[in-house]
DNA sequence: TAAATCACG
DNA sequence: ACGTACGTGATTTAT
């Protein structure tokens, strides 16, 4: 038999230190898993074992010194980082049936020692994978130590038996101890004899192969004076670091070999854990086969092997027959955002109504108006979309699985059909076409209704029925039709704009060279940092990982030293402006004259819907020349723009779910609550409230609904650290109900490892149970962001369905074409625009009942710029 | 592909 | 003692 024994403190240090961190969506550390699991395959390959232990530390309290040790070395910094990683790596392991070891009070060394001796005595062959060199003494008698070491930045792995260490050390692996003994060790507490280094205590034993045989004969063995009296004078320490230098092969743990074989291994744990971590490459290398995931269990019936079916359809009519009625579970095909094939699954039998067929357009008409068909799918949006081009309306959609998906784990990067049946267990039967082929889209379709079983009963344990069914799944149609009308853009006015902005960057460009000395890359932060800090010689005041930073912020705090300074600053903005947003948008107009955005529903953490291609909810509006980009954007010919916003969402949802009454009441007097702030911060009537107080108080509120701290506050307007201290803790006074309700979002969150909004959203928060303060602050900060976030994005979403539906109702031409998170904007008929104005308003603020009244203002004009 | 920067709410 | 506000997407340079 053969048996591998890894140090797994030892080789997943090497493995934390030599990746680089990663992480996943969520912000759980996964460097040193990837690494240890990606080293064990390599260690695998290599001695082809038996059997594979792996030894872990556990230190007894008295053992601290060496955790002391690491952080006087200053690793500390990373400890945390590491030690998040244990727990997972060790359930890891036991999903892939890897036998762990720990005894409280052992070292791994000591683990490894004993398994090694054990190995001997049966005559077993044993590999011990470590990257600590102590380790070495117990390549002897059958046991090989593979050393992992790193040479010249690449992982090595050299293979240490007696004969390797006799050629390198020139003595035997048990004198490697006598060696260790004299020259002592100071992170493992061993003194050694004073003054002895490496080089002395190796040439020592070399001569005299032990200690023993030094002090018996210490007068007459040719040695320097020197060495001779600094032995003598530490003998006993010598002699008691050989004892605590010894690997000891008496750790209680099983001496079978036979118990290291690796068995019971459970698949589908251990692929939705690579899942969770989103270490998806190394379910192959493990040979955990992700179509096998789902299958069942020890102790279950088997499964029963599905036979798939596939059909193409001939007959369109017969198609439609035969979904009418019932509930019918669809697969669409994407390809280049656009769908295209549609995979129909009846049981087993799957059939394809292909694009190319002539019969794919009445399909489509018919079976989307087909109110009777109740729609299972996946990516409804498009869908809608697709429904939007035929002319036709999509009716009767009553599942999705990427928004339900979304909704169950907002944090995830990848809905994906087959990442959703690895998350969930659901097996992927395997389909062969005529020619023996596999055909994956095939598998995926059958694959629609086994995962909305999975699924609609987790919505339901976590209470988002009415969030999916009411709010996500008829939004889905709004912004499919948002994206389809798209927005009317003044393309000659862009591109004059865009010479214009050209000719003033070339103007700056020469100056900066002028003023600098030389010619460079002024869009290269590498570059511009070495021409101000290095070459003009200006104060570097803070630095990124790789350099020196440059950004606004730096930059401003440095005009006035340098010429250069505010003209780079003007460069900056001139070239985001031209770059971003008049060649970036030139590029995605399309032949109608618009630009169409699509949102993206299942992105981000708290609700919200993002924006891309392109993202049509960053356009500029805080500098006077980057809100000209909002005159070309414009309403059609003969309509008009209707651009409604909400009052500060975000701080009237948090005085609901606060249930602040001061709060609330200020809002529902319709005070100005930056200057009610102010006034009550500040202690002073509200008369003599400054402006500079009422903006104060302003950033203090958007600091509360952040997760504020007084350090970042006091930066933002630039007060004391103490004094920026005091405004929050007078805000929090003043508004008891907020004090309260952030101090228990947090305790709630920790409770129940979410945090979630009025509508149930939920968030899952693994930060907070970090053991890394910088990770935990932050969870803490989002558990009290979240729920106002989320509440918010909540309000709007159920505001853009109430509009949609509204404008229909009513039989007007008006329709939605952009969300910008608290702001709506329809593109109406000139004689609609009034009504539009008003409903758009009325169905904001009374999207849903709240103690706190909302209030939005809207208005109309010609362009984006006019209308907000 | 990652990092830095900057546009928005 | 730590580092420092939530949520996004696009562009650029450099690895």
């Amino acid at each position: 038999m053969k048996l591998l024994v890894i140090d797994g403190n030892s080789i997943v240090n090497r493995a934390f230190y030599g990746i680089k961190l990663l992480t996943t969506k969520s912000g759980e550390y996964t460097n040193a898993i990837y690494g240890f699991l990606t080293i064990l395959l390599k260690l695998r390959d290599l001695c082809e074992p038996d059997a594979v232990a792996v030894a872990f530390d556990v230190h007894a309290p008295t053992f601290r010194h060496k955790i002391y040790s690491d952080y006087k070395a200053g690793r500390h910094a990373m400890a945390d980082e590491l030690r998040s990683q244990m727990p997972v790596l060790k359930e890891l392991l036991h999903s892939l049936g890897i036998k762990t070891l720990e005894a409280e009070g052992w070292e791994a060394d000591d683990i490894l020692g004993t398994l090694a001796s054990a190995c001997r005595k049966n005559g077993d062959e044993c590999f011990i994978a470590t990257g600590d060199r102590d380790s070495l003494q117990l390549a002897h008698g059958g046991v090989k130590v593979l050393l992992a070491r790193t040479k010249m930045g690449q992982a090595v792995t050299d293979v240490y038996d007696e004969k390797a260490i006799m050629e390198e050390y020139g003595v035997t692996p048990a004198q490697l101890i006598q060696v260790k003994a004299l020259q002592g060790d100071s992170s493992d507490n061993i003194p050694g004899v004073a003054g002895v280094g490496a080089k002395t205590a190796l040439d020592l034993i070399q001569r005299f192969e032990s200690i023993d045989n030094i002090y018996e004969n210490l007068d007459d063995i040719d040695i320097k004076p020197g060495v001779r009296a600094k032995l003598a004078n530490d003998k006993d320490k010598a002699y008691l670091s050989l004892e605590l230098g010894e690997i000891r092969t008496d750790a209680p743990i099983s001496l079978d070999i036979n118990d290291y074989v690796i068995k019971d291994r459970n698949e589908q744990q251990a692929v939705s854990q690579f899942v969770r971590l989103e270490l998806f490459s190394l379910i192959p290398k493990f040979n955990l086969d992700p179509n096998n995931a789902g299958v069942s269990v020890k102790g279950d019936e088997p499964e029963k092997e599905r036979e798939i079916s596939r059909l193409t359809c001939v007959d369109a009519d017969y198609l439609l027959d035969r979904v009418r009625g019932n509930d019918t579970y669809f697969y669409p095909v994407i390809v280049d955002n656009s769908i295209t094939d549609l995979y129909i699954c009846f049981g087993d039998e799957i059939i394809v109504m292909p694009s190319e067929t002539p019969e794919y357009s009445y399909f489509v008409r018919n079976f989307f108006a087909d109110e009777s068909t109740a729609k299972y799918t996946y990516n409804t949006k498009e869908l809608h979309r697709l429904a939007c081009r035929y002319g036709v309306e999509l009716k009767g959609v009553k599942g999705d699985l990427m928004l339900s998906a979304y909704l169950l784990r907002p944090s995830d990067s990848n809905y994906d059909i087959e990442h959703l049946c690895l998350e969930y267990g659901v097996k992927i039967p395997e389909f062969l076409n005529s020619l023996g082929e596999k055909d994956m889209t095939v598998s995926l379709a059958a694959v629609i209704k086994p995962l909305f079983e999975k699924t609609d009963r987790l919505i339901d344990e976590a209470d988002e029925r009415m969030l999916l069914d009411e709010i996500e799944l008829p939004l889905s149609a709004v912004l499919a039709r948002m994206e389809y009308a798209g927005f009317e853009v003044d393309k000659q006015g862009i591109e004059s704009f865009g010479k214009m902005l050209g000719e003033r960057i070339g103007e700056l460009t020469k100056s900066i060279y002028e003023s600098v000395g030389y010619d460079f890359n002024i869009n290269s932060p590498k570059q511009l940092g070495k021409a101000l800090f290095e070459d003009l010689g200006l104060p570097c005041k803070k630095k990124t990982k790789t350099g020196y930073s440059t950004n606004a912020e730096v930059l401003e705090g440095l005009v006035g030293e340098h010429a250069a300074i505010s003209q780079i600053l003007e460069y900056r903005s001139l070239s985001k402006l031209k770059s971003t947003y008049c060649d970036g948008l030139l590029k995605v107009i399309e032949d109608d004259g618009r630009i169409h955005t699509r949102f993206n529903q299942v992105e981000t953490r708290t609700g919200r819907i993002s924006s891309l291609e392109p993202n049509l909810q960053n356009i500029p509006i805080r500098t006077e020349l980057g809100r000209e980009m909002r005159k070309f954007f414009v309403a059609g010919e003969g309509k008009k723009l209707v651009d409604v916003d909400y009052s500060q969402i975000e701080l009237r949802v948090l005085s609901d779910l606060a249930d602040d009454k001061t709060m609330i009441d200020a809002f529902n007097n319709g005070d100005d609550i930056h200057a009610i702030t102010a006034s009550q911060v500040f202690n002073l009537p509200l008369e003599f409230v400054t402006p500079q107080m009422r903006s104060r108080a302003k950033a203090v509120n958007f600091g509360i609904v952040y997760g504020i701290g007084a350090f970042s506050l006091a930066k933002d307007i630039g007060v004391s650290n103490a004094e920026a201290k005091q405004y929050i803790e007078s805000y929090l006074s003043t508004y008891s109900g907020v004090n309260n309700y952030m101090k228990q979002m947090i305790e709630k969150a920790k409770d129940k490892g979410y945090s979630e909004t009025l509508f149930k959203r939920k968030r899952y928060l693994p930060e907070l149970a970090s053991s890394n303060h910088m990770l935990r602050s932050f969870g803490e900060r989002v558990a009290r962001n979240m729920p106002i976030q989320g509440t918010a994005a909540d309000i709007i979403k159920i505001a853009m369905v109430k509009v949609d539906r509204r404008l229909s109702d009513e039989g007007m031409k008006s329709h939605l074409i952009l969300q910008v998170h608290d702001e709506l904007i329809v593109e109406a008929p000139e004689n609609e625009a009034q009504k539009a104005l008003e409903i758009v308003t009325q169905e904001m603020e009374n999207a849903c009942k709240m103690k706190v009244l909302l209030r939005a203002d809207g208005s109309i004009g010609d362009t984006w710029y006019d209308a907000h």
